[in-house]
DNA sequence: CTTGACCTTGAAGTGGGCTTCAAGGATACC
DNA sequence: GGTATCCTTGAAGCCCACTTCAAGGTCAAG
């Protein structure tokens, strides 16, 4: 695939795509007859695991040093992932609270104006939901 | 609740909560004795429906929108909603995404270094899924 | 009655993730 | 041959969500 057709595949723009790669964070090959970046499916991946990281709150800098552990196959040690492992107990109730927000905006489409959910039983499930982190304590996240 | 105990309870700093009060994403009453900023569960509610909509790339001037709209009790019209409906497509998709990262995590926790699936094929799940889309038109962040 | 940890405000600053620019080359279609 | 749409690069620019600053007020503990 080449830029562009990346970018559509992974939901980000051309732009974002040639970021991610001027970073390093892709390593595309190159098409010999003209010099176009070209990408595989790994790549795509890739791309959708940055998203990810991103949209947690993890900067590129840290998503590069896991991706480039990821190329050199190194041994997983949970506290060389960091910045990854510190994001697991979020990650949980953020996948709840998506949930959450998906099924009301389903509802909404699915009824015709008529009888909608409001807004504020949203969020309100939202605000009494289990907390993602308490202080200390056993998990309780499943 | 004051504003650090929110923030706590938010998974956010006492700075970005004071941020969203300032921008009216917050309305927080008042304690009459001294002035502070006092919340109640409601703004928890709506400080983590911020954040997840944050984390799926919307900008805080369309968050307001939408949070306004839902303390007016406005008619639920699923146009009026755009800047999230638009969303919906990825939602269900990043779920997906967020649930293989957290599975591969909690893989790792579990296995003490011996066994532990290695990052690439977390990568190359996420890369064979299940488009987000189908439309054309790159962005879909906002 | 001081120390320290909280709280208030508006204004100004920062950081990082893209975007855009400038100057070109490749490819495809009419 | 146009021309329209893709692609390349580094550098420069921009946006905006926070952060920090400055100058205070509150309050509980010792």
């Amino acid at each position: 695939m080449r830029v562009t057709e990346l970018a559509r595949a992974g939901g980000v723009t051309a732009e974002t795509v040639r970021h991610y790669t001027r970073e390093g964070l892709l390593r595309p090959q190159r098409d010999p007859r003209n010099g176009y970046q070209l990408y595989d499916e790994e790549a795509l991946g890739r791309l959708r695991l940055i998203d990810c990281l991103r949209s947690l709150g993890v900067g590129l800098p840290d998503i590069k040093k896991i991706l480039t552990w990821a190329d050199q196959g190194s041994p997983l040690l949970s506290d060389t992932y960091a910045p990854l492992v510190e994001q697991r107990p979020y990650i949980r109730s953020r996948i709840h609270e998506l949930q959450a927000i998906a099924r009301w905006l389903e509802s909404i489409d699915h009824d015709d104006g008529s009888e909608a959910p409001s807004l504020k039983q949203l969020i309100e499930s939202l605000g009494s939901a289990q907390p993602a982190i308490v202080t200390d304590g056993p998990c309780g996240c499943h």
